[in-house]
This record gives C-alpha cells, structure tokens and sequence, in this order.
DNA sequence: TGCGATTGGTTAGCCTTGCTAAGTAATATC
DNA sequence: GATATTACTTAGCAAGGCTAACCAATCGCA
C-alpha cells in the first residue's frame, strides 16, 4: 500500500494529474441534470455538432456498441432531440440528425459546463490561466486532441 | 451553434481544459476492466485506503446514496474485497475495512491507470513536465484539492 | 442472373449501478 | 417507557452498458 513514489523521476505528477482531471469533472457534470436530456444524449448530440452520421459511426465516436446507440438514438427521436434519415443510396444505413431541439440543449448543457470551469478559472490571474493553457496545449498533443465530445459521460 | 467565444477575455480555455480532462480519463481507464474489480468498488476501496469508514461516510465520500453502497458493498464483501464489522458501541453502526485482496486489487488497477499517465508523460521533455505539474497545482487549489479518490467512475 | 457472404441496424435479454420509498433494529430523548 | 431519530437494508424502478441472435439490404462473383 501506501502512495510511495521510488520508481521514476516524479511518479506522483501522474496521480494528481489523474486526481485533478477526475475532479473538475465531477464539478463540471454538476449541471447535467437542468438540461432535461441524459449525459449520454448530450454527448451524443456534441458528436452530431459536425453533421449527421450513421448509427456506426456515432456508436464509435461514443466507444459504445451498436445497440446501445440504436437504443439511445431512439429515444433520442422519441423525444424530438434527433432525426433518423434514411441514405438514399443505401437503404441499410441511417444518417442521425441532430434537431433543433437537440442542439439547443446541447448547447444549454454545454454552456453551463464551460461556464462553471470559466469561473473557477476566472479567479486566477492572467499568468496562471496562461500556465495552465500551457499544459492544456500539451495534453493535447499528449493525448492526441481529436475532435472532442463537448459534454460527454464520462 | 458554433463554438464562438465572445463572452470573456478565453473563454476557449475552459473548454479545451474540460475536453483534455474527458479524454484523459478516458484514457486512464481503459486498463480497468484488467483489475478483477468494478470502477465503484475500485473508487470505494481508494477511500478505505485512509482507514476503515461506516457505510455512511462511504456513501458521502462516493456521492452516492446509502442503499447504493449497502449494495455495493455486500458485493464487495461476498468476493472477499472488504469485510463489514459491527462497532461495538452503537450496532447500528458498520464500519467496512478493506482487506488485503482489496487493496491489492485497487493498488493493481491504479497503478495501471497512472502507468497509463506516467507513459504519456515520460515522453515530454522535463520543463514541460513543470509545466503541467505547475498547472495541476494550481488545480488543485482551484478544486479544492480533497484527499481525492484515486481510482473512481468519473 | 441468382445465391451466398457481408454489412448495418434492431430486438431480446442480461448486468451493474444509480435512485426513491418503505421497513427494521438500535439508540437517544423526554 | 413511549416516541423520535439514526443507520442500514430491502424492494422495485430506470438508465445505459453488454452479447447473441436476427432481419434486411447490398455486394460479389461463378
């Protein structure tokens, strides 16, 4: 047991790194709930943002299986928050669409995250939030910076 | 829609800060599934760490209700990864300790998910590693820094 | 041309982990 | 000693994961 650090040059900036990123999130997320749609929705929705996809490739931009996305898909269309169209070139394939509706609480949802985090950055002075754009920049490198669900579950 | 940014000086950081967060953890627990032991068990036993808790004080800790833990934690107790003792004074009270295979299982997948961060990290040069490390300190301050679940679902 | 293989989604059914409501047992209070 | 409070458990529901099995459309090629 017992949190030892012996192996590498500084074994505990992983930690706190992993610490940090699980707490602001759990900050961040603490909005969810007032958008009237599932964390798995929005984030469904913010993959939408760039246009329509099929149901693959929606269930891979999410890490989740096929009939989970069919499942959230329809409840999704249920609700007025996306579309499902038909290729017409390809009768086996649905193209998603986000609505109107959807967006709006994409954005809703998204907003307050980034507002939440925006205000305990705020209260930082201009060279650490540079400091901290900094790393940001690197982890994004580090971790690839793909896209980006906005408002995912995890 | 859009992703524009009037409102403040960057408010772009915010955002970038969330989705380097999401893809971090995302990241990190790929190797979960490894460990034997379930993302909530593995998060519970990270707070057993700093010594046995009633069932109450877990739940608290975990931000999930009473019967949710009861539940999780006679899971825990049937696959031997923690033990509930009755207090002596009030037996009403639970307290749950960890035991051995517990905190070997959480010790497995956190090291794993840091290992994970570790990696990422060593391929950076040392300055940029200050960088980061200057970042989540201030983090840390801007979150609060609590003792911190180490292995936890977010 | 037509039939088997492949591909894209759906259905069915299961599991985990949240929740609330309601119950039980122990303790505290008046 | 009756009543209230506290700590936990049980029961039952929902969301969101999964796999296996299926259907329907399309492709490929003999």
């Amino acid at each position: 047991m017992r949190g030892r650090a012996t192996r590498t040059a500084r074994p505990e900036l992983a930690d706190r790194l992993h610490s940090a990123a699980i707490h602001l999130l759990r900050r961040a997320r603490r909005t969810d709930p007032l958008t009237g749609v599932s964390a798995a929705q929005l984030s469904a929705l913010s993959v939408l943002m760039s246009g329509p996809k099929t149901l693959g490739e929606l269930a891979a931009a999410e890490q989740v299986r096929a009939p989970t996305m069919s499942r959230l898909v329809s409840e999704m269309e249920r609700t007025g928050a996306a579309r499902k169209v038909v290729d017409r070139h390809d009768a086996r394939v649905l193209r998603i669409h986000a609505t109107a509706k959807g967006f709006r609480a994409l954005e809703r949802g998204r907003a307050m995250r980034i507002t939440g985090i925006e205000r305990l950055l705020a209260r930082r002075s201009a060279s650490e939030r540079a400091t901290v754009e900094r790393a940001v920049t690197l982890l994004e490198e580090m971790l690839g910076a793909r896209p980006a669900p906005h408002v995912p579950s995890p």
